[in-house]
DNA sequence: CTCCTTTGTCTTTTT
DNA sequence: GACAAAGGAG
């Protein structure tokens, strides 16, 4: 169990009693160090494997973590609850929730739920959404969740604030709407779980009587819920793990509480604590550059990461001159890689933003050369699936107003705002779910003119109801999506896009038939619950042979030979938002998603940027990230086939906002595209000095001047009026001459 | 009630 | 530029 482990790795496996905390450092095989543990946990302490918790961050690690024991025990060990924070909890919740006034077969809600829920909630109090918008009520209300403040609370706190009143009555109103509902919302998972274990200390008795060991990975993210919950698991034995990074901590934004760390010395004060500082991952270069970035922190518990590793080549930098081009660049140095024996799935492209993806697809399509984009759209978040989830849950969970209302006119059925507003109008009267109102309604002629329509709509639900307890989930799933028209509405369609549509759809009944496959007792309320809690990096699968393309927050905990850093440019990466920020803890954190992509990489690490680069629809230049520049120059090497235009800098000053418009044109595409940009900048432009021109956004202007500048050429324009003098380049600018 | 056009917002990152 | 939401015409 202990073999191959160095002294600190086997102090960590074999303490298995009472708190323990360790830090381990990105790459120090912490990973192995768990999975180890709990195997000699069953192996060597003989201890239950039931007695067993272990949470994870993702279902993808968890499953990995499941096998990799099984793997070293020789032996199932299923009774080891091994998922994530939300899966566990909602397990708990499937079971005991009728306790806390809900039924055992609730809903999830997404983000598009919950958005859904407030607006309606939004309207009900007359709030303008356009001043307070929906996803800022989320915001707070997951805020307050993560901390446990309950919608009294809230109110209390709020005391005379305006804005906090204002939150705390959408508050109260949204949970009133969720328990309606039936339906949990991610933090509710986690907060009810706790208001279970609080309203039923005996239930709680009999699950730290189960978890006997807990350990917790990633524990560096966990919100003060989270801690709360495994506090209160772990209170009773004490023999809890946890294992985290305060360098990697990226999830601020979600509530992740780095004061945790400091926190379980305080909670478990004879917690012993073991650091893991050796690397076995990267490079000295790596490492080094890694470390290097990272130190410029403040806010970090002090450590030194080394490796026994090579040194390794150097950190390569490429600055192209837009998207197009340094994705481009990163294609040719995949192929030089593949050249060197490595394989497409040797090398990931990180990069900040989902929206970065789109230029590198486009480089990859045009080189033919397979690669897979992790995350993104989730694909349960696509229209086509959430409107067949709604199907599901309007079957398995007649509360769920918000599945029933999203499909009660998909596909069309000449149900309107009119007939929903009525419904509800009814349901409010009598204090009962949309649903139920719906079909009291319609048996009571209350409706009118609608009411044959929403007659047949309820016998539909109700026949699909009927058949769920008969046949299989995949026959089930196949009829709602003929007998609701949903399909024939997508064929008749017969678009590009209604067929992507169809296959998604056939693609989710393969999960379907998978699901009824692999589950012990298969249920629909349990296809539903799997399918609301899978993340992006769940879909990630390291046996193929592709170049991933993921965003750092998602490739946290995966490690590959070839990094591509891509977009690496002040304002992007870091963000401007946490470059403005009062709170510079803000670009801690930024600072701190470096660490952790740069960390990803073994072999080779290759950081780009561009110059120019599309983003909302404007051009805008940029820099080297500051990040970049903070590491030690000997560690860096600029890219050879670097094209540098020096001239583009200049214009450095009229980005923000101030120029907006400044680059208003279409982005050219890099090589595909090469001879056409070469003719319009090389050929000569069909204005002169003197004509007057048409330009997009400012109108007409008389043309004061034409320079050569670098590869192109800057032309000033005199608009006169609001605009006056504008200095442009030709190719963007796209002047036309009157 | 639906379809089409226009307008506005958006990009951090996710269980 | 992309997409959703709102507004207006049929």
């Amino acid at each position: 169990m202990i073999q191959g482990l160095n002294n600190k790795q086997k102090e960590a496996v074999l303490n298995t009693e009472g708190p323990l905390l360790i830090l381990a450092g990105a790459g120090s095989g912490k990973t192995r160090v768990i999975t180890n543990r709990i195997a000699y946990l069953i192996q060597d302490k003989h201890v239950d494997p039931k007695h067993i918790l272990a949470i994870t961050f993702t279902n993808k690690a968890a499953e990995e973590m499941r096998e990799r024991v099984q793997q070293q025990v020789g032996m199932d060990a299923g009774g080891a609850w091994i998922s994530t924070f939300h899966s566990c909890c909602v397990r708990i919740l499937r079971m005991y929730s009728h306790l806390i006034g809900y039924d055992n077969n609730f809903s999830i809600y997404d983000a598009d739920d919950q958005k859904t829920v407030v607006k309606n909630i939004c309207k009900k109090l007359e709030i303008d959404t356009k001043r307070f918008k929906e996803k800022w009520f989320i915001g707070q209300i997951s805020s307050a969740k993560d901390e446990l403040i309950s919608p009294e609370q809230f109110e209390m706190n709020a005391g005379s604030d305006y804005y906090l009143k204002k939150v705390a009555s959408v508050y109260t109103e949204y949970q009133k709407e969720l328990k309606k509902n039936n339906a949990f919302d991610f933090d509710d998972l986690i907060c009810k779980t706790i208001e279970l274990f609080k309203v039923e200390p005996e239930i709680l008795e009999r699950f730290q009587d189960r978890f006997r060991y807990i350990s917790v990975d990633e524990y560096q993210d966990t919100n003060t819920a989270q801690f709360k919950l495994v506090s209160m698991l772990a209170k009773k034995y004490q023999n809890i793990c946890v294992v985290g990074d305060d360098d990697q901590s990226i999830y601020k934004f979600r509530g992740a509480n780095i004061g945790n760390i400091l926190n379980f010395e305080k909670v478990f004060p004879d917690a012993k604590v073991i650091r893991l500082e050796q690397n076995y991952r990267s490079t000295k270069t790596i490492l080094d550059a890694a470390n290097a970035v990272i130190s410029n922190n403040t806010q970090r518990k002090e450590k030194i990461l080394w490796t026994e590793n090579e040194q390794g080549t150097k950190i390569r930098w490429v600055f192209a001159d837009n998207a197009a081009m340094e994705a481009e660049r990163v294609v040719s140095i995949i192929k030089d890689f593949l050249k060197d024996g490595y394989n497409l799935n040797d090398c990931a492209c990180l990069y900040r933003t989902n929206s970065q993806s789109r230029a590198l697809e486009e480089a990859f399509i045009r080189a033919n050369m397979p690669y897979k984009v992790v995350g993104g759209v989730n694909f349960y978040q696509r229209k086509e699936i959430k409107d067949a989830l709604a199907y599901l849950k309007t079957i398995d969970n007649g509360k769920d107003d918000v599945s029933v209302r999203r499909i009660i006119n998909t596909p069309k059925r000449n149900i309107g705002a009119a007939s929903v507003n009525a419904i509800q109008s009814f349901a409010n009267d009598r204090q009962i779910n949309f649903y139920s109102a719906l079909d009291m309604g319609v048996d009571e002629g209350v409706f009118g003119k609608a009411g044959e329509k929403l007659r047949s709509f309820r016998n539909l639900i109700e026949d699909l109801k009927a058949e769920a307890e008969e046949v299989s989930l995949k026959e089930l799933v196949d009829d709602v999506l003929l007998k609701s028209g949903y399909l024939a509405d997508l064929q008749a369609e017969n678009t590009v896009e209604s067929q992507t549509r169809i296959e998604n759809i056939e693609e989710l009944i393969n999960k379907v038939v998978l699901y009824e496959d692999t589950a012990a007792e298969p249920t629909l309320g349990g296809f539903l619950e799997e399918v609301s809690l899978v993340a992006d990096i769940d879909s990630w699968d390291s046996a193929d042979d592709y170049v991933s393309l993921i965003t750092v927050h998602s490739a946290k905990g995966l490690e590959f030979p070839n990094v591509f850093l891509c977009g690496m440019e002040d304002g992007l990466f870091p963000m401007s938002a946490a470059i403005n920020s009062e709170d510079p803890t803000d670009l801690e954190e930024e600072r701190r998603l470096a660490y952790v992509a740069i960390t990803r990489a073994k072999k080779n690490l290759i950081i780009s940027g561009a110059r120019w680069r599309m983003i909302q629809g404007e051009t805008m230049t940029s820099i080297k990230s500051r990040f970049v520049k903070e590491i030690p120059p000997l560690l860096i090497e600029e890219d050879r086939n670097n094209t540098f235009v020096p001239k583009r800098n200049e214009f450095e000053t009229t980005r923000p906002s101030a120029g907006k418009d400044f680059f208003s044109a279409k982005p050219y595409a890099a090589s595909a595209d090469k001879k056409q940009f070469e003719v319009k900048n090389g050929g000569a432009l069909d204005y002169a000095v003197g004509d007057m021109v048409h330009h997009m956004k400012f109108g007409d202007g008389c043309v004061l001047s034409i320079d050569q500048g670098g590869r192109d050429y800057e032309v000033t324009v005199d608009f006169g009026g609001e605009y006056g003098v504008k200095k442009m380049f030709a190719s963007f600018a796209k002047l036309k001459k009157l």
